[in-house]
DNA sequence: CGCAGTCATTGACCCCAGTCAATTAAATGA
DNA sequence: TCATTTAATTGACTGGGGTCAATGACTGCG
């Protein structure tokens, strides 16, 4: 039985409402320029309420932004597997940075990239965790490329798969710190495509 | 003639005494660590003086990090010009990155790197400009490269050196947003190496 | 010298993220 | 039903970055 008490069912909806509320406010102006209070009025609650629910104003992002591992279920399942691995890789790339020029935004994605670098825990940050799908996914992809000759196996997988995801990061970074003018799934594909080849064997 | 009145004196030392001051607070506690107040109190001047010299607390980071452009031209210099041009991009990364380690630091960099992306300007920010002098000598090396056959030649020069500079900035991101046990400097000559070798011609 | 204009300096003030002791209201158990 | 425990909510408060109208010391001109 799981018998939620009103009290309980309260404040999951308060929750929500904030979660909810956060971003739409964060989509029409912008994370800088919403203060929590400017969110906790939309909500009829007062400033305290949030922080109850939030450790920081940051962690709503988080939470958004983890959304995108279920991405990469998704589009893991439609990538043929009789591909080469490299080729893997690009489409998922691809994919990926559709999504995040669509959907998640440069503002959201600003936030995330900023507070990895400010985040002052012992721990490293969400973004790079091994706990995260992209790892696995990755992983098996290279796995696949260095069995069927296709990756150099002179590094370990691990470390192509620090590689690859770094410059991922790079293409992204590069992607918020320009003004437009800056097609990330088009840079992305140019650079990823560069540094699979200096990864791949060749033949002579 | 340039006869400095005795006010214009006083407001020279005044800004250099806040500089000072400023960087040696910031490395002694840490930016985040460091209110203006902290700042102008030791310098026994009001908060709103710091702000007439400096239009933010970053700006005094900024100006700190404007000097690693004249490292920049010191290092051109000692490198031995028969090298191919892929043998003096990464010596002369190398140095970047003893200098970052040793002398620039871990929070004045991630100060810069964060700036770089919240910056609200019109323009692309300080990091990315193509005044800086690392641009001219990128642009060399490579125009070099090319011309002696030894990068490809289907990719324009600019882009190369677009390519070459993201993965560099990739590295400094990843050794900003790693909390420790990242050499910087050896991490950058692996990952550039590949992209090189991604970016040389093919002798079949 | 004396006065007008300049400009370095001041500090009260604003805004905002985050804190916490106090309050209120629901849940539980007798 | 009522008392006690437990949990959600509140909003005044702190600390820090940044602003700006007011001040008054200095400059330079007549």
């Amino acid at each position: 039985m799981n018998p939620l008490t009103s009290r309980q069912k309260k404040a999951i909806e308060t929750r929500a409402k904030l979660l909810k509320t956060s971003l739409d406010l964060f989509n029409k102006h912008g994370y800088e320029h919403v203060s929590i209070e400017q969110i906790t009025k939309a909500c009829n609650v007062s400033k305290g309420t949030f922080y109850t629910y939030f450790p920081t104003k940051y962690d709503v992002i988080l939470e958004k932004f983890k959304e995108l591992d279920s991405f990469y279920s998704t589009v893991e399942k439609n990538i043929d597997s009789s591909l080469p691995a490299s080729e893997k890789i690009l489409t998922l790339y691809q994919e990926q940075m559709k999504y995040l020029t669509n959907v998640v935004g440069k503002d959201l994605l600003r936030t995330v990239y900023t507070a990895a670098m400010t985040s002052q825990v012992e721990q490293d940050h969400y973004l790079i965790s091994p706990q995260r799908m992209i790892f696995q996914i990755m992983n098996s992809y290279i796995e696949e490329g260095i069995q069927l000759g296709e990756f150099r196996h002179d590094i370990e997988v691990n470390h192509i798969q620090t590689i690859i995801q770094r410059c991922m990061r790079a293409n992204v970074y590069d992607w918020l710190i320009h003004n437009e003018d800056f097609d990330l799934s088009a840079e992305m594909a140019q650079f990823t495509a560069i540094v699979l080849d200096g990864l791949k064997i060749k033949n002579k």
